[in-house]
DNA sequence: GCCGCGATGTATCGGACCGATACATCGCAC
DNA sequence: GTGCGATGTATCGGTCCGATACATCGCGGC
């Protein structure tokens, strides 16, 4: 999963390490705490041996700029190769069963941006279907072992059935948008049609999550 | 993690480690997904190198015979010692970092009958904190970083952003819960009367299932 | 009779990832 | 001039997972 979420990155720009780690926590925020280091620079080698990036020391000698505010000394700065960006579309493309967990779900959702709609769509199904069948387990115990667990295990899997049942909602609203071949996330009005106001439309157009 | 969960399980009643990592999954599934054998067996074998697990081998009392040839290996049921409630106890008080991530939390939430009511208050309210740092991370992103992002990303940190919001009412109506010294699953009963001050556990009597 | 087959059951191995730790430089406040 | 927090690279031990292997048991089908 990291070495997705690093390729994914340096598509976009070339980077340090450090700087790399920020990125990957701004990206990722939503799914996953912060990579650690000991995991980041093993795979960052890792990918060099592989020949997926290239490193390359910072070396600002001819140049007689001003240095910017920021100092750079010492830092490692990776480049994505042309084998690495093929890698990476191999690692999109290609669905295993750890794509559908949460943190593999996320990563590729997170990199949806440089991913075909297909599989796009196969990836949302996929997930809802794993989802679902994580919902339909925690139904099994809250029906028929509820007798056998306390009240606080039982509001444990009430809240994750909760969960459950509020992220299939929402991939339903995904999966509908991309059949519709719309981008995620309400198109504000005025740029579709002339909604005034919308507060629940039969089109799966706002992706708000409303409470019921 | 697995250590804890599983001298909390093995107080229950002594399993065998199918039987264990079954219940693991009927007890937290609500939280990951179910114990690989590859963390339950190695993890058994370092709770019984420490004593706090006994390790009994179910062998038929008729098997003074030599050996078959095709020597069967029975199942192997592990007990919880006196110094395993010990160390369960010591676990189940002490909160470290690890306590409040997904996880940790999980599982000590899973255990909360058998945690007095200081810690209880003290566990969700640490994890209140931590997933209110979580949400203003996300809400920084979003509003600082917004138009560095791609729509997909976005996407996932507002689906992130809510099931933090989410967590953290919930967290709020269980810690009320906890001061007003109830039972989780906040009912509406008339029972507001004699609050018979109990060392042990509420009694998880009222385990009514309905949502709100 | 017996054969396959899914559930039960124990176990190992390589690899991914984390948390703690170490160390070094820079800008800035005091 | 010194302490301190941010930046920056890197390693190590440990936890946990996924794949794999192998053995037994009950049961339905032929």
């Amino acid at each position: 999963m990291l070495e997705l979420a690093i390729l994914g990155l340096l598509q976009e720009a070339p980077m340090h390490g450090y700087e790399l780690r920020k990125e990957l926590t701004a990206k990722l925020g939503a799914i996953r705490a912060a990579i650690s280091y000991g995991s980041l620079y093993p795979t960052l080698r890792r990918l060099q041996a592989a020949g997926w990036i290239t490193e390359a020391a910072e070396t600002p000698a001819t140049a007689e700029e001003v240095p910017a505010l920021t100092s750079r000394r010492g830092r490692v700065v990776y480049t994505i190769t042309a084998e690495g960006k093929e890698r990476f579309a191999q690692l999109i493309a290609q669905a295993g069963p750890e794509t559908y967990d949460d943190t593999g779900f996320g990563v590729h959702f997170a990199f949806f941006a440089r991913t075909d709609q297909a599989t796009r769509l196969r990836i949302l199904e996929g997930r809802r279907r794993k989802i679902e069948e994580r919902r339909e387990g925690l139904r099994d115990v809250l029906g028929r072992a509820a007798e056998r667990l306390d009240a606080y295990t039982l509001e444990l899997q009430r809240h994750g059935l909760d969960a459950c049942e509020r992220e299939v909602r929402w991939l339903e609203e995904l999966i509908a948008n991309e059949r519709s071949g719309r981008a995620p996330t309400a198109p504000k009005p005025g740029t579709t049609g002339g909604r005034g106001d919308n507060d629940s439309p039969p089109t799966p157009g706002t992706s708000r999550t409303e409470r019921p």
